[in-house]
DNA sequence: TGTTGTGAATGACTTCACAGCG
DNA sequence: CGCTGTGAAGTCATTCACAACA
């Protein structure tokens, strides 16, 4: 319905959620954009202005019902179901996100893992079996999977990157340390835990 | 020297200094903001744009020496040196951090690490032995350290935030799906897995 | 010629401020 | 009365376009 909502505004409702949920878990029932903006550093009139992209959540005077926003911010985002995520290389992040317990409440479950790796194929991760990189093309079909987390170095990530948008994904987070290529209408995050640190130490 | 440079430049300089690192690694001694901008998917004129903040690095008609350059960027992000880092929680996503090889080359060593659970405590994590909680404010400030990752669950993340910065933590990256309140003069970044891929959701 | 560095122009995002309504 | 929703204003970021120069 929007005409055309900004990235970055997409990329604050996620946060918006995790609050709402929050504060559900703390038994409140409303809250308010003043309150919001307190628990996540945005003014108040920029949650207001967000969330007017989509539609009108709240009552004057009162403000919102955390539950109902929820619901609508899962719909907007699509997160009111549960995606199948697939992961592509097993090292130690790839192992811990494939078993990371923060992914089904919000939305997602890690249906396969694979590596290419003989050492690793085959070895249990949580309550998969990693498999074959080269299992990614009809694994991906097979499953009806449109979302990839790459944890690969570097070298592999480009090459893995293609292998899965040509395998049908059109989603992906990459924790591998280089930007990889992918076609217009593949969305991509990054997550570069040395660049998370490398955006502090100027402030140093 | 520069009077004031907007957080979302520094935010991608080490994008910048890590595609000159893939390009020295390829061999090349040359490149443009062209090139640049190609890999990373900027226009050309953001890249010197965002380099015009803090000098001039360039030569017109042949572009940048790309040792020189990434040299530049490690002095103005200050990894031109290693930071010690401390960890805190050892659940996978910590463990999978505190051995992660990608920290050493980038400027950073995980010079601790801390857990609250008794089980933990006391286990060999790569070179590191898990301490106590506890001991975060006397670690912290016998070691000197600045910097410090949060991967524990969200329960404990504003404690332990709030620990770190008594100690003299001036910037966190936060692993744990939470918000939390530091005071001003601290700069936080934030990375929850789950937040990435519903920011994601919204495009398919 | 090719590419930088940079004011000027454009575009995008945030905040303001208040009417409207519960 | 308090808080939302929203145009308008203000601020900030990006792109343009070109002089300067190797």
């Amino acid at each position: 319905m929007p005409t055309h909502v900004p990235d970055i505004v997409i990329g604050r409702l996620p946060l918006y959620l995790r609050a709402l949920e929050h504060l559900l878990k703390e038994g409140r029932e409303i809250t308010s954009s003043q309150e919001l903006g307190e628990r996540l550093g945005y003014s108040a009139a920029q949650i207001r202005k967000d969330l007017s992209f989509f539609g009108e959540f709240g009552k004057q005077g009162s403000g919102y019902r955390i539950g109902y926003l929820a619901q609508e911010l899962r719909k907007i985002l699509k997160v009111d179901r549960e995606w199948p995520v697939v992961v592509v290389g097993v090292g130690d992040l790839g192992h811990a996100l494939v078993r990371y317990a923060g992914f089904k409440p919000k939305g997602f479950r890690i249906v396969a893992a694979f590596d290419n790796d003989p050492a690793k194929i085959g070895q249990q991760v949580g309550s998969l079996v990693v498999q074959d990189s080269r299992l990614i093309p009809e694994e991906v079909k097979r499953l009806g999977v449109q979302i990839a987390i790459i944890a690969t170095p570097a070298s592999a990530a480009q090459e893995v990157a293609d292998t899965l948008v040509a395998a049908g994904i059109r989603a992906i987070v990459n924790y591998a340390p280089i930007s990889v290529k992918v076609p217009a209408g593949v969305r991509i995050q990054y997550v570069d835990p040395a660049v998370q640190l490398q955006r502090l130490t100027y402030y140093l």
